[in-house]
DNA sequence: CGGCTGACGACCT
DNA sequence: GAGGTCGCCAGCC
């Protein structure tokens, strides 16, 4: 099916290849640990690009195998995932309140050196 | 060209 | 900690 902003909303790219980079770079977060969007594009060298991040994330086919769900806000707290978000990481030991923020977020919040840019 | 938008973030009250 | 503001950047109209 051909692109259609009217239903895949805009469409983000910050230059050639960059949603495989940001997938790249999600698939080394392990279970158990969660990451932000702005880490990732600081991952990339485009800190600034954070917002872009979270685009690439939604342009992921369905059934893919990054870990998508890891990924949160600076302040620990799920975006539009939702429910679908919130039962992954539950699978995975990580609890959220009842106002969408991650408990524990500081605790459970992979270091940011921990990411390395895909070659 | 100019305004608007957004799976974000740094600051300031 | 909870809001509000502003900067960010590419894509769309």
């Amino acid at each position: 099916m051909p692109y259609d902003p009217q239903r895949h909303g805009p469409l983000r790219v910050v230059g050639p290849g960059f949603h495989e980079r940001v997938w790249q770079v999600v698939r080394q977060v392990p279970a158990g640990f969660v990451t932000t969007y702005g880490d990732v594009g600081a991952a990339l060298g485009l800190r600034a690009a954070a917002r872009h991040v979270g685009f690439a994330l939604a342009a992921l086919p369905p059934r893919s195998d990054v870990p998508w769900h890891r990924v949160v806000n600076g302040r620990g707290e799920l975006s539009t995932g939702g429910a679908i978000q919130r039962r992954r990481l539950a699978r995975e030991g990580i609890r959220t309140n009842e106002r969408g923020r991650i408990v524990d977020f500081r605790d459970i919040r992979l270091p940011v050196d921990a990411l390395r840019a895909p070659k």
